[in-house]
DNA sequence: TAAGATTGATTGCTCAATCTTT
DNA sequence: AAAGATTGAGCAATCAATCTTA
């Protein structure tokens, strides 16, 4: 093996560690945010980001399914069906687009509303714990400015997924 | 509303946003990283996390089932399910533990040694390609020293699963 | 022909209960 | 009692096929 293999298996070796960091923290922390939000508010962390996107989707340009489950990383049938159950669940309603009848709009109910409220004071006060209280301004900069580079690259490799 | 509750909000907004992006990259970057492994080598990420995790254990002091599904983020039933399918697919082996015979110790077989070095070529590459590449080396010390903190925070808060 | 959404079949996880060993 | 591991039940995701509209 020659100076420059072994370097670079160094080098690998060492990405995958920083790697597994990256999937490692951010699965923990998405589980503590998560349980804490079902507990407090009886609402599972799916609901809530479609509650998010939904809420602050501009009235005249509504979020759509497809547009839900590209941006939360579901699949078109994952989606479907955790919208069904946010409907069911009286937190959103599904009508046609009107401009493509293809296309399925996805708005808040009244009910929607409210629990969005709620949900998003006690996950901000849990993410201040967990997530922004534990970092200096400088890290939390350094952190976003990496994230949105590697997050670019990474939409533009995946595209949509079903 | 207040100065200091509407500066609260706007810092809430922003940490739910930069928290979004924490989630979302990570979850894209193990999509595109899985698939490749999985088209390439044919197993799935879970199960090369478990083959690096028994491949690094030091003989003297194997990885137990309990370990690994402390450090993989599963519950002590998913990670059973999870080496289930690993020993039927001939990776690891599992044995009883001598000094504690509740516990089960997980060893790689000759066919998962293989396995694990064919797939950690590919694995590097593919994180050169999405992962290290895009990022400058200053980009990656801080985000890893920003990981770092959160991750020994999670951890501590976690403990064990289930 | 392709895009958006839904459905059926399957997979793999969590949760809770259980069994064995400490 | 408590810890480690496994099992049964249930849930939510993926994948592939299908239906409708563009």
């Amino acid at each position: 093996m020659t100076v420059s293999e072994l370097e670079s298996d160094v080098a690998g070796e060492i990405t995958i560690r920083d790697f597994g960091m990256l999937l490692g923290t951010a699965s923990r922390l998405e589980r503590i945010a998560a349980k804490e939000i079902e507990r407090e508010c009886g609402i599972s962390h799916a609901m809530f980001e479609v509650l998010m996107r939904v809420g602050a989707a501009d009235h005249t340009c509504p979020q759509t399914m497809g547009r839900l489950a590209c941006d939360m990383i579901l699949t078109s049938g994952g989606m479907t069906r955790l919208v069904d159950r946010m409907v069911k669940a009286g937190y959103v309603s599904r009508t046609p687009s009107p401009t493509d009848r293809r296309s399925q709009l996805v708005l808040l109910t009244e009910a929607g509303e409210h629990k969005l409220a709620e949900v998003k004071d006690v996950y901000s006060a849990a993410l201040g714990r967990h997530f922004a209280g534990p970092l200096s301004a400088a890290q939390r900069d350094a952190l976003r400015s990496a994230l949105q580079v590697l997050d670019d690259k990474a939409r533009l490799e995946l595209g949509g997924l079903g």
